[in-house]
DNA sequence: AAATTCCAAGAAATCGATTTCATCGCGCAT
DNA sequence: ATGCGCGATGAAATCGATTTCTTGGAATTT
């Protein structure tokens, strides 16, 4: 563990110069060279803990997580990582297992650590951001919106409720029912406004067809069970996440009914789908883009842009790639 | 953000003194006291890189995997996730994308972040410890191993290979294919291997029927395709792991053949499988578990454990959960 | 009562980098 | 020849915590 000022008194010079020497600064071409030499012999990295102590700040941005272990957010994490890496950030991701407090303790992980920036996909909860803002660290929200006054990217969720909606009732089907996730959530209650306007505009009654479930296979399958027995019984269902999808088509597959009699509708992508899935419509996200607008736009706030606050709704991606029905070589 | 100095000035102590009552050191109870209102009335939290730079040593631990976006490392990372927490630790979770250069980066930032620890579920590159354990900071491989010095928690490997042969054997198939990783992984060459005593311990020839590809969908779906066009064409096969086995059943699938004729074992679990999973079999790996493992022996090295190197292969459960062949209710 | 412990608490050093400030030459203008 | 400016460099301050060293005074011992 050789320190800057090994490196000093072995090639002769002071620790300011060798300093300057790794920030390209004013220093003589024969002192950059021994210097070099110096590092290269003691096998020197500058330790990092120190720089951002000094300079008060970091090259690390935090990431925080509803669910690490559903594909939609590890593909956002992929664009985020990939634009940060771009950057010269290291990303530290964190999973709040959508619990409150986990992710408090993670806040002030990122304050103690007085991290570059903070993305948060929020947990259900309202998360106490003032004494990270009261550092100075940018801030921006993914997927999820919780404040007007912070940064924040989105999908065009009633959007892509209604699409989703759209495309079963020009199928033929009218009593479409929607599986969104807790009421609590933005994304949940936007994406069944979606659904609710489609069904409106189609003219097609939406009493007792919405099911508040949460954003996981368990929850979607519960809720088809439950909408499968239901005297309202519909024919086809719009699930409002990837997760809710595949509890409800498991649901169906266990009852023995195919999708070819039952619509089904969902919102983002199933990737490791297996079977053909002729008979699904989807409304593609895009999760990395969302992830790397994101981070493009932290990092520009890292380094200085005041713009005021913006919220982005993504919309050229979706437009183009919603909706196709894809065949069996998905 | 307050600093220990304000916290001092306030509470009328010197700062030794309230880094002393932070620490549960000898205090004088009023002391104590009006420490803690002043901590309250600035909402001081200590700053960790501070603290980390004179401590030398962090409370943070490092998890590199190749690739978030397979549920296998993600649920691992859930278990190690657990223990960490349990144990006062942050997890900062590093992508590397199977690529060693990455990896080779994020090394080097746990080295200059001078992390606690290191569990590593390497890339398939030859990684260069040198500079992270120089530091004196305990690693540990997970999944993978690399290096007979280094402690390790990894899956029964080839006793899965072996199991989810057998079960094919037993259930009357003879031409049995193995699709595997690349060969320079050891968890794909000893899957590989363990089909290999299978398929000699039952007089069946082997030859001719080994892939190796990549542990991706796309590397499991080229070869299944493969596999169906070659001349010694199989009439079941081995998936080593959960990625190959999507890849694997989407072209079965893709060609119209159910898998009732062909016979599919899979080393691993399909998290988000939709149809009906009647014919395949499961030799189910202990992911998270070996997270909590892996997780609990990095701890122990870090809080001063000495005991020589050791390499643990994961068994109790696997032995007792391995290869039930699911109903439809998976 | 004098001497010895003992302990709470402050002053100052420390961790390893960056950065300000001061200094020293050297070239150029007057 | 003297002075001014400027670029390269070193000494020392700094970031915010912990820890060693020291000290003053209370408590205990003889």
């Amino acid at each position: 563990m050789a320190t800057i000022y090994d490196v000093a008194k072995r090639a002769g010079v002071s620790p300011a110069t060798v300093s300057r020497s790794l920030n390209n600064l004013y220093v003589s071409p024969d002192k950059v060279e021994s210097i070099q030499r110096a590092i290269d012999e003691l096998e020197y990295t500058p330790n990092r803990r120190a720089r951002s102590l000094r300079m008060k700040s970091n090259q690390v941005i935090a990431l925080i997580i509803p669910d690490i272990e559903n594909p939609y957010f590890t593909e956002m994490a992929r664009g985020v990582e990939d634009v940060a890496q771009e950057a010269g950030l290291s990303v530290v991701l964190c999973n709040s297992d959508d619990d409150p407090a986990k992710e408090a303790t993670y806040l002030d992980i990122v304050r103690a650590e007085d991290m570059a920036g903070l993305l948060l996909a929020t947990s259900s909860g309202q998360p106490d951001l003032a004494a990270v803002r009261r550092g100075g660290r940018p801030v921006v929200a993914v997927d999820r919106v919780f404040h007007d006054d912070i940064d924040a990217v989105v999908m065009p969720n009633r959007a892509a409720g209604t699409l989703a909606t759209t495309a079963l009732i020009e199928a033929g089907f009218r009593r479409i029912a929607c599986i969104t996730g807790p009421e609590s959530i933005d994304t949940a209650r936007d994406r069944a406004e979606g659904w609710q306007r489609a069904m409106r505009d189609a003219g097609v009654p939406s009493d007792g067809l919405l099911y508040h479930s949460d954003f996981r296979v368990d929850g979607g399958r519960a809720a088809m069970a439950e909408l499968l027995e239901s005297p309202s019984r519909p024919d086809a269902v719009v699930a409002s996440n990837n997760l809710i999808a595949v509890g409800a088509l498991q649901e169906l597959h266990a009852r023995g009914l195919s999708t070819s009699g039952f619509g089904v509708s969902v919102i983002g992508s199933l990737p490791y789908v297996l079977g053909p899935t002729d008979d699904l419509s989807f409304v593609r996200l895009p999760a990395r883009q969302m992830g790397m607008s994101a981070a493009a736009m932290l990092i520009d706030r890292i380094n200085g842009d005041t713009q005021p606050v913006r919220t982005v709704e993504l919309r050229a991606d979706v437009g183009s790639r919603v909706l196709d029905i894809p065949g069996a070589a998905e």
